[in-house]
DNA sequence: CGAAGATCATCTGTGTGACAGACGATATCA
DNA sequence: TGATATCGTCTGTCACACAGATGATCTTCG
């Protein structure tokens, strides 16, 4: 960030207000990083509030749309697709079970093994919160005009598939996710 | 920290959620998201990677660049600029402090407050990262031709922009950051 | 068949990191 | 002068991820 004003500019009294920082800020290649930055911190306000009623947030999330979306065959499998701690995932899914949205069931084939899948309402609400959250992802947008937004999703997407194109895309967002969220 | 857009009352957090990524599996909206995420996410791995050197990885980065370019009068205002909060800020400058980047000293005018400096080394060590960061971020869009570079981070600081109007640009950062490289 | 080893989910302990609150020192205001 | 606010620090607490051990079960191979 840093802007232009300067340390000479250490007189003022440290009475002052705590300024409230201006919008500006341009450091060479500091907007590049600032600007993705800001608009994921943004995105993930706005998720959060799409997804307020599912625990553990974004973790949550993910974890419903996997169990609904693939039906990994077991909690450590599903654990490893999301690049979260197998431990995690216990209390993780425990507190799911806890809310209903899915459920362990042993799997007849393995008795080590629990499936877990998803509850008719558990189902229902991740339908939910997928409405909500394309919404969400609308309106981070919203400050490009409508031709300019598909133009960014593109390049986007295609600057992101380039920087990891050999990188594991699940642990990826997991990764990233888990922090976000964390204030 | 307010949100722009509209993200009504959040209060509580406890969700996210991002459509991940299963790399087949088209979901409407998906890449938006996705792709945000991994973008942020490799940019993250890149500047962690090019401030190795520092304490703290780029939460360090983005203190000593303050310091250097700021000159916040104090430890508290320096840390209310990057949404730290100021008990960590106080370890996280003993840590620069004892590596030789900065030192603590006291401001004559208040003596409750202890202005934080740049030492010449820790000037040295930010220029020197400076330029592995931008080299870093150049690398993060290497996927894209160089014309659609220019055309991307326009309009991805345009975005950036429209979504964090009316919202602190410094806490965004910080916390987004720090939640980023949590892993 | 049966013993050894792998795998699954769980439980327990440990470490890290963020934050709230209290504190002494100092500044400011009435 | 006294009351109140601010600065930086310190202490205690809490949440959380992770490593390791555990009991149950499957698999492999002699």
């Amino acid at each position: 960030m840093s802007m232009s004003t300067r340390a000479d500019a250490v007189r003022k009294s440290a009475a002052d207000a705590p300024r409230p920082s201006e919008p500006r800020v341009a450091v060479p290649g500091l907007g590049l990083s600032w600007s993705l930055v800001a608009l994921l911190r943004e995105w993930s306000t706005l998720v959060e509030a799409a997804t307020a009623d599912l625990p553990h947030g974004m973790r949550g999330y993910q974890v419903l749309r996997v169990v609904v979306h693939d039906a990994p065959p077991t909690q450590a499998s599903l654990a490893a697709r999301l690049g979260i701690d197998r431990t995690v995932m216990t209390y993780l899914i425990d507190k799911y079970v806890e809310c209903g949205f899915v459920e362990r069931q042993q799997d007849p084939a393995d008795r080590r093994a629990r499936r877990i899948v998803a509850t008719t309402r558990g189902r229902e609400m991740l339908a939910d919160v997928d409405v909500r959250v394309a919404g969400a992802e609308e309106d981070l947008l919203a400050g490009l005009p409508p031709e300019d937004r598909m133009r960014f999703r593109d390049l986007l997407e295609r600057a992101a598939q380039g920087a990891t194109e050999d990188e594991d895309p699940c642990g990826v967002v997991a990764r990233a996710v888990t922090s976000v969220e964390g204030r």
